[in-house]
Order: structure tokens, then C-alpha cells, then sequence
DNA sequence: CTGAAAGCGCTTACAG
DNA sequence: CTGAAAGCGCTTACAG
């Protein structure tokens, strides 16, 4: 004798009526779940009367297929990961709405995964989106190495990386153009008038404080102004640290009349420098950063910046994503670099 | 005769080894199904031989079970959704980190839902929610109404609400004291020496202005300071609001020494104004404003302001969440108002 | 135009 | 201490 079947309904808290299955619908509707399956997929014809009558009782009942029964079915989960190394710094919303928007009119929903800064999470997520059959996993994150994608590689999941650290991975990359964004401020600031240009930098040894120096020294020589190494300095993408390296610039014999910052929160910084010292900007000091964080707008003078767009690298990402999931893409690697744009307002 | 199996490594563009399954295991260790799935989920005792031989099985293929099977089997998918208007705003992806931070320890995965500003795409979110399978819901809109909860409660998933808004849907709600904190900025306020206060509110008809106004208007009357109607202008939550309303206040005959603004946006446009009067902040009025953003701590002068806690928030609505997922908590409405936090800056 | 049945990869009530 | 088999809710190759 079989077992009976299971009742579900009477575990946990579970009171109202069973919620209803492809089999409810049709035996309501006096079909096959063939049929019915086939007026949700339109992938078959379906007699118009008939087709009638199960879309009827889908409504009636409220019946809304079971994705998870259906991945199952499919072995395609319909699903993205991001996974992101912190959600409240405001670039990767900004990336997540990008890629969320690109995928979403294919039916693909996007999982977003927080580390919090931690490695460990990392891995965790990376496990997390294999054990979910993700479809795809867009990975922005500096702790991450090649070997920690195997376990979604060998899973044969599409792996596409943001900013160029995954490099060396089996993986589409897709960036913004550090070392251009870089030179295009330069090039901003000679604009201006300026000839004696410092730069505030960021951990020169890794991405994107490397690129954005090697944009600075392009940019400074292709315009054939001074390349003076006191004209660096290191601020360690902080306000403070940026507070700190514009007063050391400022002691400087000759000091610059323009300063880039290689990120937003050190522009801030500078300003605070030279806010400080009673110096004006844009008249003394011109100051420009990179990012267009929120507070870039408010701070006064508003500071001039270059915006990453982290939306469009989002959006860039989830093309990519789907053009790989349905073979549109030739199987070579390819590395895709956003435009960014160079927003003046009043420190320059 | 029975169909051959379908052989789906031969679709697509899977050119690797398929991805091993619990069948695969159990062959290579000599085993059945059964006894991998025990050894995984440790539900039942396994002789130690047999366990070390499938567990080493299970490392050398890189198995990782197969979230969606199990989900289809256990009716439990743990993940959580949470779905928010504009992921931009910095307050959400702090609510969604907190949220994540609660139920990731209980094995629940949260899936960040961006509606971007659209009803129809927060209507949509739901939908996909039930599909999913999700187990809850954490809801943070205000373009929902209760009757937009229904398909997920009546397929059986249980929903939080971030904010006051859905207060009548058939859900517990975790939301910020709105006019508490008004309460205690004009306290704040009162204590610095002030008596006469003035507020820029947002929309009075709709939270968290309605919250904010109402607590401004019981912090002034428990001070026994002035209520005229002339103190309290409407800023639209936006910086040039802010602008405009202060500038309006300005120009009273009596203008107020201290202004409480409902959001920091508008705290930052009031500080715009009085920089643009030539008035000092905060010698000659103070100004406090609401959230934290960034921008606060970055502003000249640093804005003093109440945070609102979204992280706690988001925290709150997941231990709310899993302790409905139990069957921990009694199954009346709860509302719980998480704790925020004045912080005083150079501005007040 | 439609249906019966196998299969997706797990879990678990029975049985021994 | 362990296994055979049914079931979760879909999709789809066959068959008619």
C-alpha cells in the first residue's frame, strides 16, 4: 500500500486554504496541466474556448505559477546575483538599479548580495548564488580572486566582473576607465588656465587609485606641464587624509594653483584645507574630484567632479550577462569600458 | 517503452561535465540518496564510515545541493524579500543591510526588490515575490495600498511594513518615531537656549512630514514657546524648499532663532539661505535637520540632525520576520518603533 | 487540439 | 544504521 500523501497544509500556521497548484487549475477548469501549462507558455496552441476557460479560473483562484517548481523543471533559475562589497556606499545601488534594469524586461531578477566588507561573505555569497542556481553573477568586490570563482564556474555559471581586479579570471569584465578619468580632469583643469596641476591620490598600488595616478602623470606630461613628484600625494580616498595631503601641497615652495583628487570625499577634504588657510575657490585653488557623490552638490562651492557611472557599468554588466546567457555573444572574453562625465560647477 | 531521459548537459552552451546532483553522489559513494541527504542535513545519525566517505564524495565533486529542489520539497525557499521605492536613497539599502544582517544567521537570504519610483513595478515586485515563493515580505512604499498585499497573503507570506503607511493591511509594522523625534530636536533646541522655533516641513498630509509636524507642534506647546502659524512653512522635502521656506521665515517680522527642518535636504537649503542673508550658523540661527545623509557630516557647518535608524529598522524587521517564520510570536499585530539617535553637530 | 507520464533534484515517512 | 519510493509543482517529448 502507498503512503498517503503528505499534507502540507498542516504545518506551521497555516489556515486558509492550500494556495493553488497548476493541478487546482485544472481540474477547475476540466483540463490536462499540459494545457494549462501550455496557455501560461503560449508554446503550444491552445483551442480559444478552452484557453478561455483556464484563464478564467487562474484568476478566480489567484494561481501564479511556482518559479522554483519551474527552475527546477528548467534548470534555468531566471536569476542574477550582484554581489557588491558594500551596499551603503552609494555606487552600488546606483550599479545595482543599472543591472537590475537591463535584466529585468528578459524576466530576469537580480539578487543583490551584501558583504559588508567582509571576505569571508564574499565566498559565502558566491557559494549562496551556486546552491540557487543563478543563472548569472555580476561580482564588483577588491577581496575576491580568480580561484574564488570556481565553484560558480564549474557550476557553469556566467560570470561577469566589475572594475578590473577579476582580470586574470575566466570572466567578462566591465569597467569605467580610470586612467581616462584622470586625464579628462586634467585636461579640465588646463581648461581653466592651470599649469601647475597637484594630484590627491588614493592607494597607488591598487584599482582604481593606480589607474587614476597613471591618468594623472598621462594627462600632466601629454600637456607638457611640470611632473614635480611633491606634486603627489597620498590621501588615502578619506576626507581627512585628503584634508591632510592639500595642507602638506599648500606648504609646498611653489604650490599648485589646481588640485585633482582622486576621489570625492578628499575633494571635500581639500576644501576643508583650504577653507582653512582663507584661500578661495575656484580664484586660488581650483579643486576637482571624481565620483559625483551626493554630498558633491552640496558642499559649498559645489565641487566640480568626474561622475562614474556606476548605473550605466550596471546596465553594461546585464547586457553582457544576457547576451552570454542566450549565446549572442562570441565565447571570447571581453572587457567593456563605460563613459564617465565631467560635471563642472563652482571649485573650478 | 519509456522515453530515453532528456539529456540537458547537451543544451545550451554547457560544454563541461554536468553539475553533480545528490544521485551523483550517493553513486560514488556507494550509497543512497537518503543517506547523503542525512548526512547534509544531519537529521538523522550516520554510521562515521559511511559519513566521511560521502562527505569526502561531496569535496571532491564540489557539490552543493540544489537550493531550488530542496525548496520545492520543503515549501520553504528562506529567502525574504524586501522590496523598497528608490534603492538610490541611501536610507534603503541601510534598511536592507540591516535586514539581511538578522535573517542571514537563521540561513534566509534576502532579495532586494527596486521599484524605482514606479507603482506598477512595486505591484509587479509582489507578484514575483509570490511566484518566488518567498517566505516574507518586508514592504517599505508608500505607493501600496493594503489591497496590493493581498496576493501575498493570501498565498501564506508573512509581511512587515517598514513605516506607518500600510498600518491598516494585515501586517506588523516597524517604523521610526516620527514625532518623537520632532520631540526631541525641539528639546534639543529649547536646550541650546532657543524659544523661538521655527519648522520647514514636508507634505503634512502624508508620513513621515504628518509624524514630523505633529511632534513639532507637541514639542513647542510642551515648552510653552510661541505656536504661530508663521513658523511653519512647508519645504517639500527638497534643498531649494528648504531655501525658499527659510528665506520666508527670514523675512518675518519677528523671524524665529532656530529652525527645525524635517529632513536634511532641507536643512541643507536652509543653510544655503542663511549663508546667503549673511547670518551665522549656528550664533545667529541654529538649524537641525533629519536622517543623517552623508552630506550632513560634510556640510559647512556640520549639520546637527536626528538619524533615523534604517538599519536598525530593517534589523527589527527581520527578527520581527523570523519569529513570525516559527511561529515564535502571537499571531496579533505587532508594531515596533525603533529607537533614533539626535546627533549634535556644529550647526545647532 | 489535447493528455498521460517522465523527469528536474531534493526530503522524508515507512520499512527493515 | 540504511534504503526504496513517493512527492513537491512545474515542463515537455511522445502519442493520438
Amino acid at each position: 500500500m502507498t503512503p498517503p500523501p503528505r499534507d502540507r497544509t498542516q504545518t506551521g500556521s497555516d489556515r486558509r486554504r492550500a494556495v493553488p497548484t497548476i493541478e487546482t487549475v485544472a481540474a477547475a477548469a476540466g483540463v490536462s496541466k499540459t494545457t494549462v501549462s501550455h496557455v501560461l507558455s503560449g508554446r503550444r496552441p491552445v483551442a480559444p474556448a478552452t484557453r478561455a476557460r483556464v484563464e478564467r479560473v487562474i484568476a478566480e483562484l489567484g494561481f501564479r505559477p511556482s518559479a522554483v517548481a519551474r527552475s527546477l523543471s528548467n534548470a534555468r533559475s531566471h536569476t542574477v546575483a550582484l554581489l557588491v562589497p558594500d551596499v551603503t556606499n552609494p555606487f552600488y545601488p546606483a550599479l545595482a538599479r543599472g543591472l537590475q534594469e537591463a535584466v529585468r524586461d528578459a524576466g530576469y531578477l537580480a539578487l543583490l548580495g551584501d558583504a559588508g566588507g567582509s571576505a569571508e561573505q564574499e565566498r559565502a555569497f558566491v557559494e549562496e548564488a551556486v546552491s540557487r542556481r543563478v543563472d548569472g553573477l555580476v561580482l564588483s568586490t577588491f577581496q575576491l580572486e580568480a580561484a574564488d570563482l570556481a565553484p560558480a564556474l564549474t557550476a557553469g555559471i556566467t560570470v561577469v566582473a566589475i572594475g578590473p581586479q577579476l582580470g586574470e579570471a575566466q570572466a567578462d569584465v566591465v569597467s569605467a576607465d580610470d586612467a581616462r578619468i584622470a586625464v579628462d580632469a586634467v585636461a579640465h583643469l588646463v581648461q581653466r588656465g592651470h599649469r601647475r596641476i597637484a594630484t590627491v591620490t588614493g592607494p597607488a598600488d591598487v584599482e582604481p587609485g593606480r589607474g587614476r595616478l597613471q591618468g594623472f602623470h598621462d594627462g600632466v606630461r601629454s600637456h607638457g606641464l611640470p611632473t614635480d613628484a611633491e606634486l603627489v600625494r597620498d590621501g588615502g580616498f578619506t576626507r581627512e587624509g585628503g584634508h591632510a595631503a592639500t595642507a602638506a601641497l599648500l606648504a609646498l615652495d611653489e604650490p599648485p594653483t589646481a588640485i585633482f583628487c582622486a576621489n570625492d570625499l578628499m575633494a571635500i577634504g581639500a576644501l576643508d584645507a583650504l577653507r582653512g588657510a582663507g584661500l578661495r575657490v575656484p580664484t586660488d585653488v581650483a579643486v576637482i574630484g571624481v565620483d559625483d557623490i551626493d554630498a558633491a552638490a552640496l558642499v559649498t562651492p559645489a565641487l566640480s567632479t568626474v561622475r562614474v557611472p556606476a548605473q550605466e557599468i550596471g546596465h553594461a554588466a546585464g547586457q553582457l550577462l544576457l547576451s552570454r546567457l542566450d549565446g549572442t555573444v562570441p565565447p571570447a572574453r571581453q572587457t567593456v569600458l563605460v563613459a564617465h562625465e565631467l560635471i563642472a560647477r563652482d571649485s573650478t
